[in-house]
DNA sequence: ATAAAGTCTATAAAAAAGATAGGGTTTATA
DNA sequence: TATAAACCCTATCTTTTTTATAGACTTTAT
């Protein structure tokens, strides 16, 4: 399951889909629509801001804005900024790889074979469903 | 990622897979193969049993043993069981449903129906690859 | 100047995961 | 029939991760 960070992360994103003919859009606003803390939401609006999704304005009647045509945002890359990797086991994953302690040998293991087809086949969907599929619902 | 529970499973399913001529194999052989907590295994063979995966003997001479075919066991039963909910979202799950609490509406949001696309998707793959994928290679 | 708004870092609280402990029950076998 | 081996069950403790909060700092429009 996504953590709340990635879950209020895709809400945020699609709060400001929604509000792209405004210049700019208060964490206030996003936080208060959906219910959830604003300091909170501040955190992961600057981790989505320095991962190049958002741009903002500071100072009075500033706000966060998007900065990339949400075709060109996919789950993947939200998934992995916030909650980590996609692959189910640290020895698969792409992104952050690391070896499973209680696995002897990684090239023989048929639990690794098998996830690296399963993480592959993730990744098709998660990189090909975007903001976009998500705001024209 | 899997947690170490389901991690824990897949290797002892494994190693029951590969020792399917004997009769029995201890929790014991299992937990040193793989260098991990004889206890804390216990407790998820126990699991495995009441799904009906695994049968077991008590007493001396006992221990555990496969009682479905390979490819009867997709990884999708073994994380449902161990891990919870396949499903990145509450709203979506198809086991564990919850209503989402950030989410005005699940009938108009866009966040929901992707979601129910990529679990759709996701299960395609947890369900197709069985235990006996991870044994044949 | 002032107030509004984002930036940054640290810490606290809560929840979940991982691990351990120990007594109970069953069964083969000497 | 006593004993040791092995699974069964439940409770509790520890550690890690997640979620949330706090507060001081910087920037900017008016």
């Amino acid at each position: 399951m996504l953590s709340k960070k990635t879950k209020y992360a895709l809400h945020a994103l699609t709060y400001l889909g929604k509000h792209r003919e405004e210049k700019t859009v208060l964490i206030h606003d996003i936080a208060e629509e959906h219910g959830i803390s604003h300091k909170f939401l501040e955190n992961i609006l600057l981790e989505l801001k320095k991962a190049g999704m958002l741009g903002s304005k500071k100072g009075k009647g500033g706000g966060y804005y998007l900065i990339k045509d949400p075709k060109e945002i996919p789950l993947s890359k939200v998934i992995r900024l916030l909650d980590g990797p996609i692959a189910l086991l640290p020895c698969v994953s792409l992104n952050y790889y690391e070896p499973c302690s209680e696995c002897k040998d990684e090239a023989t293991c048929g639990i690794n074979k098998v996830m690296i087809q399963v993480r592959d086949e993730t990744l098709k969907i998660l990189e090909n469903k975007t903001l976009e599929d998500i705001l024209k619902t």
